[in-house]
DNA sequence: CAGACGACTGAATACGATTGCAAAGATATA
DNA sequence: TATATCTTTGCAATCGTATTCAGTCGTCTG
């Protein structure tokens, strides 16, 4: 290594003097749409290539007001839906010109490591803090995934003229734009394929009480089951935690009589809960309990739990997400929109298909 | 939504009026270590909270010449390692007031979707290109999750004073810091394990050619087998993709007599193989056959697969990753160095432990 | 050939902060 | 009280680029 000098930038300065032109000439060289003649654009090229110039985005960003940088802040990737959804977004706004610059919401597990109790105010109170770092960086956009965001900073963010959009979360009576599934939808569909195929004594697994998708999956299992005159036969919590549902899944397991199907409120709850009613309790799935899930993550293709689930369409959603950000950029805030995109109920084998 | 006002920003200059002090007093009440008095440090912060004042982190980074983000490029996120690790860098890095600008590596399935053929020399290309942009962004160091990289531009990020790790993987011959897990290590204690478990048959089924990891692996495996005189009964490659593994598995289960033994380059293509083997063969793991895969995924310990494993140790790696960068970064460009850290061998269900 | 028009170009300024410098104020010492 | 020392403070320059403005140059038209 013999070179350890200072380091020195090299400028656009730099270029327009070995080009022999002004530093004007060089900026609309890099600058589309600029008029330039083709002449001097390519003895600036030339010398910026002989120099190995690059022009400095900060820099540029200061005086054009845009930054091209997304905040994207998710609370945790332990669900597989968040990596797929994070790379997805990535990808996406990468193809437009923009770039991620990603913070993460600490996780809260309490000491004992028990359940995730999020969205408590001393959450909300870290989230807005972050939420101000993510400002600090003059990001054109915020993309929240999981998360919600108290009153006042998006009022924030609405005041810095920053658009804000919640990733499969939504906040009801706020004014936040958010994308997500259609989870009441998905509920339903759910319901009615267990009152369908015969089911008589349908459990649930709730998620995180606070998140907007665990209330609308229940809600509209809980219509579509009404709406068949099946009761609830148990419920139990799991904090979209797999700790917490296989505590769950135990409890349910030891029911006299068993539950004959559980509807579980995401994927990652649900390979918990597969495990314990199979590894632990010696139960068959679908054979003496079917199982459903929600989200379609990766894992739930696979053999070994090959899983009856209702999809998220990831791809529908980020798309939804990026060109509904791009358009609040391009245009200014905007109105308050909420996107529910439809998924469809994907058949597997965790769940019985015939009258028992 | 009354206000649609066109965006005001506040600055530096804003606040010092209304504080009645100069420009400059604001700017060191915002710096640490500055020579400000406790009466116009509170008299600004008080104004700047009316009017929500918060630094522009782009303005301080163009004049400090430090922007305190990291580029951080990661090839996919499917292998759930490298989301975990992403995390656990990203808390890291958020920790010494650093923040993670990420980017992709766009896939390159071909279009059949069979083979992840990357470190081609088409992906180099592709490689060389993102890194140029992190470089845009004036990123203070890089990471590269499983990547390499062209001397060439090794060689740019050096001139521009920009520190390079290597994440997971390392590079012979050149110049780039990096930090993995004791890869050669790790196959070793496969091999020697195997052995004292008195499996006769061992297979192999191999990740990626290009990638260190797999080479280091293969190579302290074979070198244990070599010891322990057992030669190396079938070889198979995976490519570190799931469908690619499972496709390896199908043949290794045609094989009379089967291999007692296979271990596999990463968890995530066990996976495949156990799901193949189990599900589409009948056979039963480790009754019919060992199996032994290397990373330690969160999924592995579950019971579904509860995978005997080589554990990288995500915790150590990504706390030398960020303490060498910031020492890098801190220090200026400083020496080389390759780290590679020791991890334990699992002890899971998936593997015989007592003579057959 | 004169005039008009369009395409390029460079000088100068602005973006929002940090920081060296020198002047001013405060405090301590003789 | 006068002087020395230390802390605060404001002025002004600077970081690297985009962009306005006015001017230059060449071409086309009548």
């Amino acid at each position: 290594m013999p070179r350890d000098r200072v380091r020195e930038r090299i400028t656009s300065l730099d270029v327009a003097r070995r080009a022999g032109v002004s530093q004007s000439a060089v900026s609309r060289t890099f600058t589309p749409d600029s008029s330039v003649s083709a002449k001097t654009a390519e003895k600036v090229r030339q010398a910026a290539a002989e120099l190995s110039y690059r022009p400095n985005i900060l820099a540029r960003s200061l005086i054009t007001g845009k930054s091209h940088i997304i905040g994207v802040l998710v609370s945790y990737l332990d669900n597989f839906f968040y990596p797929d959804a994070l790379e997805k977004l990535s990808n996406t706004l990468q193809s437009h010109g923009y770039h991620v610059l990603i913070f993460m919401a600490a996780q809260s597990k309490n000491s004992a490591g028990e359940v995730r109790q999020s969205d408590n105010s001393d959450d909300a109170a870290a989230i807005d803090k972050i939420v101000g770092e993510i400002l600090d960086y003059q990001v054109d956009g915020i993309i929240l995934a999981s998360i919600s965001l108290s009153s006042t900073l998006a009022a924030q963010c609405q005041a810095a003229g920053v658009p804000v959009i919640l990733f499969n979360r939504s906040q009801s009576g706020d004014y936040i734009s958010s994308v997500t599934s259609d989870n009441f939808a998905g509920g339903i569909k759910v319901g009615e394929y267990l009152a369908q195929t015969g089911h008589k004594r349908p459990a649930y697994i709730a998620g995180l009480a606070t998140a907007s998708t665990q209330r609308d999956r229940e809600a509209g299992f809980m219509t579509a089951l009404a709406a068949a005159k099946l009761p609830l036969y148990w419920r139990g919590e799991g904090h979209y935690d797999y700790d917490a549902a296989a505590r769950a899944a135990r409890i349910m397991a030891a029911l006299d009589p068993l539950p004959d199907a559980v509807f579980i409120a995401n994927d990652h709850m649900t390979f918990a809960v597969m495990d314990v009613l199979r590894y632990e309790c010696g139960l068959s799935v679908p054979d003496d309990i079917s199982v459903i899930g929600y989200d379609d993550v990766l894992v739930s293709s696979w053999p070994a739990y090959n899983l009856t689930t209702v999809r998220q369409p990831a791809d529908e959603m980020v798309a939804e997400t990026v060109s509904l950000l791009l358009k609040q950029i391009d245009e200014g805030q905007s109105d308050v929109v909420r996107k529910a995109i439809d998924g469809p109920l994907i058949l597997r084998g965790s769940c019985r298909t015939q009258q028992a």
